[in-house]
DNA sequence: CGGTATCCGCGGGGATACTG
DNA sequence: CAGTATCCCCGCGGATACCG
């Protein structure tokens, strides 16, 4: 299914502009990873944070807030002690992780591409200087 | 003066990392409507600019020098007065734009369901605070 | 029309310390 | 273990003005 992408569009198109506020939240790099990391199999707190790696703490927690008011992810706590608390994808959040895993598996397979691009634009940005 | 000496935990995952840095970039919300709106067709930068509504020129400048640095999109200019400038994807950017309209489509299904989730949330704290 | 240059506010997000 | 609270820096991105 196309977008609107209407020819004579005048001002501003108003799903655009709604799109785009829930692209900024679930485009988030921490989203993204997050999602990733949870289309298989939910995770606890710590685990996903070293899945992860090189994310804070703090984020961690924000992340899934955010994903928990979008009603996508669930949040489990098991009363035992040490406490344990296990996050995983419910229906809203499953169906987003399909698109989400395939924009994630995309980037692995065109890691070599995307950086071979850069150092050819980085070249030829070299020799304007000269 | 203090050098940067990341932790380099042996748990982290590599790939994850660079997969991580990639989607900061393509993950961005002006940078998926971007693709979006050149997915169809090549574009003009005002056209762009109108199309997405709400971007700043600079934005606008700025995305599409990234997407070139990526070797996503093509700039080619008409030497016309006054002159005219095309933007569209070529080879990595076509290839991205399939994942990344999925994920523009889903948002676009799922726009209502996102909203009453987050209605629902904001009223179960709400009872939480009484 | 299609940019570039400059200023600047605000919030994203890391680091650290503390709690249940 | 799983958070919350606080501080604080830096860079994202808007606004404005100017150029080819």
């Amino acid at each position: 299914m196309p977008m609107p992408a209407p020819p004579n569009n005048p001002g501003t198109n108003p799903d655009c502009r709604k799109v785009d506020a829930i692209l900024g939240h679930i485009g988030d790099e921490w989203t993204i990873l997050t999602i990733t990391m949870l289309a298989d199999q939910p995770r606890r707190f710590n685990e996903l944070k070293r899945l992860i790696g090189g994310i804070s703490q703090q984020m961690v927690t924000r992340t899934l807030k955010a994903l928990e008011a979008d009603g996508m992810v669930a949040r489990k706590v098991h009363p035992t002690v040490p406490p344990q608390v296990e996050y995983g994808l419910i229906d809203l959040g499953s169906s987003l992780a399909a698109p989400v895993m395939q924009l994630a598996t995309w980037v692995l397979e065109h890691l070599g591409e995307i950086e071979a691009q850069r150092a050819l634009h980085d070249e030829a940005a070299k020799h304007v200087r000269r």
